[in-house]
Formats: C-alpha cells, structure tokens, sequence
DNA sequence: AGAATACAATTTGTATACATTGGTCACAAT
DNA sequence: ATTGTGACCAATGTATACAAATTGTATTCT
C-alpha cells in the first residue's frame, strides 16, 4: 500500500510548522512528487490545498513558497489572536464532547512526554495539535479558518519559546503545560468564563515570552559613561 | 482569447452568492469544464480553491457539492459575525488608503445602480463586493477568511433582505445603502469608533431582517378562542 | 565594462488517456 | 417482502505527454 493524500499533507504541514521548511523557501513540485511516489497531479492538488489553509503561497507561473513572515504579518498575528483564542474557548467549553476531551486528553499526554524529552519539533507540533483540537471542539466553520492561520504562525513565531536550555525545560514551558491540564478540567466542567479567563493567561504567557524574543530586553545601560 | 481561471473563480462564486448555484447542488467537473472551454485539470483546480474558500464542499471520491447551509451553521453564523465584522471594520477605519476608498465608491456606485433598477442578483453581488473590500482594506490575514466565510452565508441568508416588493426597494435596502454612505465618510475620516459603531447598526438592520424571515413573526393569537 | 537581447534550460500549466472507486440496479436467496 | 450479492456504469483520481511561461546564460553591441 502506498501513502495517502492526507498522510502527504500531515507530514508537510508538520515540516512547516516546526520550520524544518523554512518561510518563504521554495517548495518543488517534481522534487516533492518523487519524494512521496507519486505524479504531479496529485502533488498539485496537495500545495493548492495548503494554499487554501495558508501553510504556502503560491503565485501564478511562478511556483509555490512556503507562507513567508513579514513583520506586518506580526502586528496582525498579535492584534487578532486574543480575540480569536478566547471566542474559540469559550464555544469549545460550552460544546465540548466527553470523547473530543478524551482525545485533547491524549494529546496532553504526548506533549508532556515531549516536555521530559525536552524534544522541541515534539513541543511545537502537540502544542499546536493541542490548541487546534480546541478549535474543532468550538465546532464553528466561520471562526475555524481564521484560527488555524494564526496557529500556524504561532507555532512557528513561538519556535524559541520551547527551546530547553541546559537546565532542562523553562519553567514557561511547564506553566504551560499546567494551563494544558487546567483547560482539560475546565472544558469537562464546561465553565466558559474560566475558558475564557484560562485562554487569556496562556496567551499572556506565551505572548511575554515571545516578545522578549524579538523585542529582547535592552543591555543594561547602567555603563561608566565617564570620559 | 480565451476566458481566465480567476474569472471562472469569479463567475462561480457569483453564481453561489446569489443562490443560482443552490448549496448542496452537485457540480459536475466534466459539465463545468466543457461549459468553461477548460479540461479538467484547471476546472478542478478551481473547484480545489473554492473548497479553500468556503464556496463548495469536496468529499473524497464523490464529487463536489454547493456549501450546504444547515441550522447549525446558522446558529454559528449569528454567533461570530458581529465580532469579525466589527474588528474588520476598526481596522479598516485605521488602515484605509484613499485608492482603497475609490474602489470602495465605485462598488457603491454599481450598489445604488442595483438598487435603483430593483436587481435582486446585483444587490446580493455588489453588497458582498463591499464588505469583502472593506475585509481587503483592514488588510489582516488573519481575518480575512473568517471574513469570508461569513460573508459567504451572508450573501445567500440575506437573500431575501434585498428582495423588492411592488412598491420598489424597501426601507430596509434604502437604509442599508445609507449605511454604505456613511462608511465611505467614516473610512475618510479613520473614524474607528465610528466604524465599529456603525458597523453593529448594519449588521442589527441586516440581522433583523434575516430573523424576520428565518422565524417569521408569528400570526396574531388575537383569535376569538371562544367555543 | 555594462546594457540589451536572443536563446537555452528549468519549471509551471493544460490536455488527455487510463485506473479506481462509489452508486445503482437487477436478481437470487432467505 | 426484505436483504445480500454482484455486475455495470458514471464520475472522480492519477499518470504522463505536451505547451507555455519564466528564469538564467551567453553573446553582441554600444
């Protein structure tokens, strides 16, 4: 048996989304098709639908880049995220199902093996399988799209926020995983205020430190300035 | 010369938006490929983008099908789209560019043409032109295809909203080309508050509309219930 | 040397033939 | 009568050959 359509898509959206693919980088279709057995066509098919979910860019006659990160894209991932996390958190409270908790459950439980492996491609990937399958819980066609781009750019703007230093995981990182097991608990009792509340803190959380990232704390400028 | 992809996108979406295209009606790749002059190949690279976009459905193996509006896409639909809308708006109001406000007059020049000739079809298409510019103005990845989507269903439960009676456009329509005017002043004047605020006064008088059909006001229970 | 242009090479887009799958209908068995 | 089986048909999916377009390179002219 040979690979599936969709196996092909999963496995670039994870290359993408842990920049093993890096923005902007050109994306091959001949290469791509003999990489996975099979014809252009299907291959085709496959970056069209990854255009259409925003993972690639694909411009006329001259072929498919993986979704580049301009510094206006920034400004829009932090002004609508919030917005977006917190409505998506709120319905997925009201509406969650004890099978699609169960199935969030079990992706907590790879993303916490992945926080003692310190494997960070691991972090990156269940962190944002973990925040999208919130997203399906909300059961909302109209909010779903906008929130899947931004998790795209999330997982990929938020890459160093997972890096494990020397001493093992941050604690950022564990905080975080403590707000995973807490929206567990919150979407069983179906509390959205604390839905809500829960997404706005993660978001905090994961905002502060990616920010000092690109805005990294200025040097001291506490210097003998005597001449 | 021969007719574009981007225009068969076109012409399809416009077929959708106002119903002629009914949602859950099959489309048939060879059927549209030979009334387009196009083989198959681009024909179901259109389709794959409408799918992306939220226009149709693609189910493996079993063809493609007009988004269906269900209930429950209903109960979503009324739920997100004040909050997308009145964030595109605000946006909007900061970002709009003089260019982008031209574009936007002229579609609200074809609007009142529409009005006046009492063109249901035209009313539906350039209403949804306007909104998606205005989307186009706050210039946000992010939120443009939750946009989308809503204005998608927008355009096709609005139906009715546009609909001319025998005594010409109705208030209701009259007004709402009124709301288009003040956009165009508030957009000049990057009037956020003023955006957002008017935004919510749209979308109440489309919202009523639409519920005054969904669930028609119901006939009097002034009865004589005497027996 | 630098700019412009013609040509070659690479890559994307389209057409078409072939393969596979899902649905329908007839018919047999229970 | 209802349900299960299988063959056929229509429609979708894939491979591949060919066409068109873009990019890179070499050559020529100023």
């Amino acid at each position: 048996m040979s690979i599936s359509k969709d196996d092909i898509l999963q496995q670039l959206q994870r290359r993408i989304l842990t920049m093993e693919l890096e923005p902007g980088q050109p994306l091959d279709e001949v290469r791509l098709s003999e990489e996975f057995n099979v014809s252009r066509t299907p291959m085709r098919e496959i970056l069209r639908r990854l255009a259409g979910e925003g993972y690639v860019q694909i411009r006329d006659q001259r072929g498919t880049v993986v979704a580049p990160m301009d510094p206006k894209s920034m400004r829009n991932f932090f002004l609508t995220a919030p917005m977006i996390y917190a409505a998506t958190s709120r319905l997925a409270a009201q509406l969650a199902t004890a099978a699609q908790i169960d199935d969030l459950a079990a992706i907590q439980k790879r993303f916490k093996e992945a926080v003692e492996d310190e494997a960070v491609d691991a972090l990156v990937y269940f962190n944002d399988r973990f925040h999208f399958t919130i997203g399906e819980m909300a059961d909302n066609p109209f909010l779903a799209p906008s929130l899947q781009r931004l998790l795209i750019d999330h997982a990929r703007i938020g890459q160093t926020f997972w890096n494990v230093g020397s001493d093992g995981p941050s604690g950022a990182v564990r905080e975080a995983s403590r707000h995973h097991d807490r929206f567990l608990e919150i979407f069983a009792a179906h509390d959205e205020e604390a839905a809500v509340a829960l997404t706005l803190e993660h978001w905090e959380l994961s905002r502060t430190n990616i920010e000092s990232y690109i805005r990294p704390t200025p040097l001291s400028v506490d210097i003998d300035l005597a001449v």
